[in-house]
DNA sequence: CTGAAAGCGCTTACAG
DNA sequence: CTGAAAGCGCTTACAG
């Protein structure tokens, strides 16, 4: 590296200290390896000479031996829906607690970008790999699987038995807002789905059509929500401009959801609740503001992040530990975007 | 390293590579290094063994000798307002364009967590740092000129003459919001600020303060709102509940603003902007949404990225290149939270 | 406990 | 263009 001419920029590296300390380059290096052993007097010498310089250990060279980084690479694709950016603020301090960090790359939510990406973090020598709602094909498992480097998938569900991961219980979820709805006397309820091409969306609305069934609901209008905005305000529109517009929505996430009602009481003139309950799913902090005050369900993030953290820094301990896949369940969260079942209704209201 | 006992974890060096192309590990750097020259005969050996192999040169190892990780520390207070979340990926995306990536660190905002934060950055070798609205001392900004790694204040500006700084012209913002809202009529102007802590805060409130003076307004309420959104509802109810209650509000930005909205139209009962205009500071997505349809001063975002991320990348290649402190500035955006002075008003209307 | 030495996986002068 | 060698800044057996 050509050296740079303004800057006093000291290497200091543990040579430096050792000599100035009187000690051995490894008597220095033991000082700063946890676990390492060395005598009172060293260790004061040491600290005392490090102090002066200013000397920290070059991580880098560390880990080229220890073949750890004790850097964790964090894969997501967009931080527009609030979820995400909770997710990722959780996910780091989590990390950062048990003395990892996060790096960060964002891909958009396609095979090619989601390898590519994934490689380069490789490169990195991360030491795992979390992916948030993006989806991983069994070659780029493999990768990792080969590289040593564990992976767990944040809020995505997967076919591929031996990768991890953590999700909130989407089915159940679906389930109960079917079952509310219901029994809040509901007769024409639509779907704005989740995107059916991920398993949350599907899951969610697998669980939400089944159970309508079981309770004899059948014609259910579903249309598929892509978790964006613009196509899940479109979906509002479409539903609710026919004569026998819906008494009830079901929408995939909050993040559409507030696209929703934004389209039924603004564009529409719709009162919510009185013409028609709105449900979301999430509980993002924005749906318990008061502009929205959004019945939904909720996601456990705290639960679901610190499961994750446990389930992989636990398999870099232990790479022989086998994959799991985890769903957290969360309650419906119940706030004035819903008409409450008379007699009201066992779970949580804020 | 202990052995990982269940997995194939081929480390593929570009020792293994040499053997199976037949020719020296050198040789081998040489083709993965961009600049170094190879015959063509020499590349297309090593390139089908390294395929063969699955070989991706190990970075770690690279970076101790060449000085650079191609990593960039953010530190990041918060990711509640929608602003920084956005910034984030931006910043990543403008980064991973260029080959470098972003270790996160979520820090307090107090000067010892920074620190520490900072420093911890340092020993992961980055090659630059970006602090996102967060205060940095003079002498963190001394040990990384000692570390020989630039530092850049996003959104943050500090009277050190040697700190490299990119914000948006905050001081003009709060100017053309004392225009326009004294242009439109308004008799009792009050101002939720934000935080009188922090740079951005104290430039708005300043050029808003300033320039309403100019125009002959003196009696103005200001209530610091901390950036955080219970404060600045409460203040609202505060300024709001007496008697000659104003008739304009300025708060300092969108993210306060957004609860202000909520406690005059949906606590109080107001109407805005018939009783009571509201402006915000940033122009974050959620401002444009139909339930708030904010007006408010806009921070050009990705200019400010681009700029920032020029600038660091501009001084880690050239070492010399002197601190700047550049400011952006960007349009007050009209919506429907305000009333429009008769006549018009001459900037943005979306 | 301690020091001398080997080595992590690369890049880069240095000769040829 | 190419290989042998030195070295980036550490950790960690190995002897003592």
């Amino acid at each position: 590296m050509r050296p740079l001419p303004h800057m006093t920029e000291h290497k200091v590296t543990s040579s430096a200290v050792a000599k100035r300390a009187g000690v051995s380059q490894s008597a220095v290096s033991r000082v700063f390896t946890p676990g390492a052993s060395a005598s009172q007097a060293t260790i004061d010498k040491v600290r005392k000479a490090a102090a002066e310089l200013g000397y920290r250990p070059n991580r880098l060279a560390r880990s080229l031996i220890t073949g750890r980084t004790r850097m964790i690479g964090l894969v997501v694709a967009y931080l527009d829906n609030q979820f995400y950016p909770l997710a990722l603020e959780r996910l780091s301090q989590a990390l950062q607690a048990r003395g990892y960090h996060i790096l960060i790359f964002m891909a958009e939510n396609s095979t090619q970008s989601v390898s590519k990406v994934v490689e380069e973090l490789l490169d990195y020598q991360v030491d795992g790999i979390i992916t948030a709602s993006v989806d991983v094909t069994g070659d780029l498992a493999k990768r990792c699987a080969q590289a040593g480097i564990p992976i767990v998938l944040f809020n995505r569900g997967q076919d591929e038995a031996h990768l991890s991961e953590v999700t909130s219980d989407n089915l159940a979820g679906g389930r109960s807002v079917a079952k509310f709805l219901v029994a809040g006397g509901h007769k024409r309820i639509a779907h704005i789905a989740g995107w059916q091409g991920s398993s949350t969306g599907r899951d969610r609305s697998l669980g939400f059509v089944d159970a309508l069934k079981e309770l004899g609901v059948h014609n259910i209008t579903q249309i598929d929500g892509m978790y964006k905005r613009e196509v899940a305000a479109q979906a509002a529109r479409d539903l609710f401009r026919g004569p026998k517009s819906p008494d009830a929505v079901f929408v995939g996430n909050d993040h559409m959801a507030f696209a929703v009602l934004d389209v039924l009481r603004l564009e529409l003139g719709l009162s919510v609740p009185n013409d028609v309950s709105v449900v979301g799913y999430d509980d993002v902090p924005l749906a318990a503001w008061p502009s929205f005050s959004l019945t939904t369900v909720r996601q456990p993030l705290d639960h679901m992040v610190r499961t994750t953290v446990d389930l992989l820094l636990g398999t870099i301990e232990d790479m022989a530990r086998s994959p799991a896949k985890i769903r957290i369940s969360g309650p419906l969260v119940l706030r004035q975007s819903s008409r409450i079942p008379k007699g009201g209704w066992p779970l949580h209201q804020v």
